[in-house]
DNA sequence: GTATAGAATGTAACCGCTTACATTTTTTTC
DNA sequence: GAAAAAAATGTAAGCGGTTACATTCTATAC
């Protein structure tokens, strides 16, 4: 690989010209910086990455943390993200933190020692004061998915509580009062949220909130089915599901389907995040649409604009979720 | 962020002796490492890792290029790739090829350029021969769904012919002998070997191949919802239906299911991949068993073992794909 | 033609670490 | 106890760039 040295040499001028026209900063006279492109092109030379972040104290690398790589929704958020970076000439580093809390502080550490200019996190089991201190450690981050005020241009996020109110009224307003509701982790920021939401929904219509028809999953399918099956064993009726999100849907329809029961004639089902999948469901699941692709584009962008003074990039901090009504979701017949 | 130099001032050593703390390499005695360790802990120290990078000549960065970030395919294999060189303390810089070949180059240059000691690539656009030169001009690298004789040991591929094979042969042997076939993107390999394994069946069998009876995707959702409604145009009957991937069977039955089909009672259907929304489909779709994550692991222990020098490490280059029979496929009832 | 400002280019220190080699210290051997 | 070998440590030259500052052109003004 031919150096910065060797370019200047054949070029016949300094090192300084030749990183001057590598990084077009200062003033450089045309004829010269054509030889200089001459002599690049000649050697096939490409300016070491290592070197230029030594010596410019940027790594022009940006570290990302999310709890899973695989399933359907962290895949959208790193598409986003990474086509936006790129176009920078970013590039993206990337971590999984499981939703453990030791987990997910050691992929910061690991990121924040690779040198990454700055972080974009989506994490869950680390608390607020930890960000904080890192912040004031001088790690720079944007925050995906959570709401912290004291950095709020720093956040982007959606109204969970918002999106779980619409989800359960929409199931209302189709006749149907008797609800339950399959939570996500309740120790979650976003599952509390959610859960907030069912119950506003709850009470806005006057109808009881019933622990007997809550069940508690962590948002993998498979805590889906097992919820759904305590709450059919509970043998209390109910013909209306909010789901904390389209994964444990899926599983809670599976059992509702072994159970003998017909959808959405016997019960409706409403999911959260409107991943792919749902589209592929049978019936079509009904969920909330939760826009994580656009949401990774606008991290991405905070961080070009925050960290690297990009100008004149639309951002947008806060999200609203939308209702999604496929066909999971009908008229309550009496 | 202490340097190398304040922890060296600190303990009271020169800079060489804390680099070998570091490092673990060469001998320090035990108490003048416990001094270095000391005053590692007291500052906080890390080492800077671009300083390590550009002064061995090693990154410790893995650069992945895979078609897309986002889906159901792509995520398992990252996950992976990332769980088991991160062990070994390396990173993963990821970029998305789109399957266009001017962007495949685009991204594998712009790894390259990121002195990435090793390339993990899964690529479709770029024919043999640029890789291979690629390799000559020092490039190191390893090709997951991909079989070059020249560089099978790094390598990590799959059979697709005798996927599809045996995907067609168990509808077969189900009774169905009018098949359909919504074949994956022919200019990419696996396409083309997924397509053979289908014909080799019939051959095998004495049915006839009957192009009427194949349409051609790209893997997305949407051509096999196009596919099918093409085939069903045709008017030619069939009660089989062999799809190249799972997204197209799913794209597949849902058209099936518009134009008033029951499943799998009307129409048997098979996909490829095996991907995890199989399982919440209804009926559960029959499939082909793509270990992706597994390959996904394989692919980053060959990094470790060939560019990193790790040790009894277990490798498999090649993989068998496996039938996987679910509820949306059954017998032919005549 | 000379003084002068501004443009263009060059010089060299530095970024934080690794590592070959040199030097010093300790241990072993007889 | 001296010589030799082995272990521990230090010295200093890079790695390939960036950049503050110094220097040398070039064009303009008078």
């Amino acid at each position: 690989m031919a150096t910065i040295y060797e370019v200047s040499k054949l070029a016949g001028v300094s090192l300084a010209t030749v990183s001057r026209v590598i990084n077009k900063s200062g003033k450089v006279k045309p004829e010269t910086r054509q030889r200089v492109e001459n002599a690049m092109l000649e050697l096939g030379y490409q300016p070491n990455f290592i070197a230029q972040s030594l010596a410019s104290n940027r790594s022009n690398s940006v570290g990302i943390l999310v709890p899973e790589l695989h399933g359907p929704f962290f895949g959208n958020m790193l598409s986003s993200i990474e086509d936006e970076l790129r176009r920078y000439g970013k590039h993206v580093i990337i971590t999984a933190g499981h939703s453990d809390q030791q987990k997910e502080k050691e992929s910061i550490g690991f990121l924040a020692s690779r040198q990454c200019d700055a972080l974009i996190l989506h994490v869950y089991a680390v608390d607020n004061d930890f960000l904080a201190e890192l912040r004031e450690h001088g790690v720079r981050m944007v925050l995906i998915g959570r709401d912290i005020p004291e950095m709020a241009e720093s956040c982007i996020s959606i109204d969970n509580e918002e999106g779980e109110y619409l989800a359960t009224r929409f199931l209302i307003e189709l006749g149907h009062t008797e609800l339950a509701y399959i939570a996500g982790p309740l120790w979650k920021s976003d599952g509390q949220a959610r859960m907030a939401g069912f119950r506003r929904a709850l009470a806005e219509f006057g109808l009881p909130y019933d622990e007997q028809r809550i069940a508690e999953g962590t948002y993998e399918e498979i805590t889906g089915r097992q919820a759904m099956s305590h709450l059919l064993e509970r043998g209390i009726p109910f013909t209306g599901l909010v789901c904390a999100n389209d994964e444990m849907a899926a599983g809670a329809i599976a059992v509702a389907r072994a159970k003998g029961m017909t959808l959405p004639d016997d019960l409706s089902v409403i999911g959260f995040d409107n991943v792919f999948f749902t589209r592929y469901m049978h019936p079509a699941l009904s969920t909330v649409n939760y826009p994580i692709d656009v949401m990774g584009r606008m991290a991405a962008r905070c961080v070009l604009r925050d960290f690297y003074g990009a100008e004149d990039l639309e951002i947008r901090n806060r999200f609203e979720p939308g209702l999604i009504s496929r066909a999971s979701t009908a008229p309550l017949v009496a």
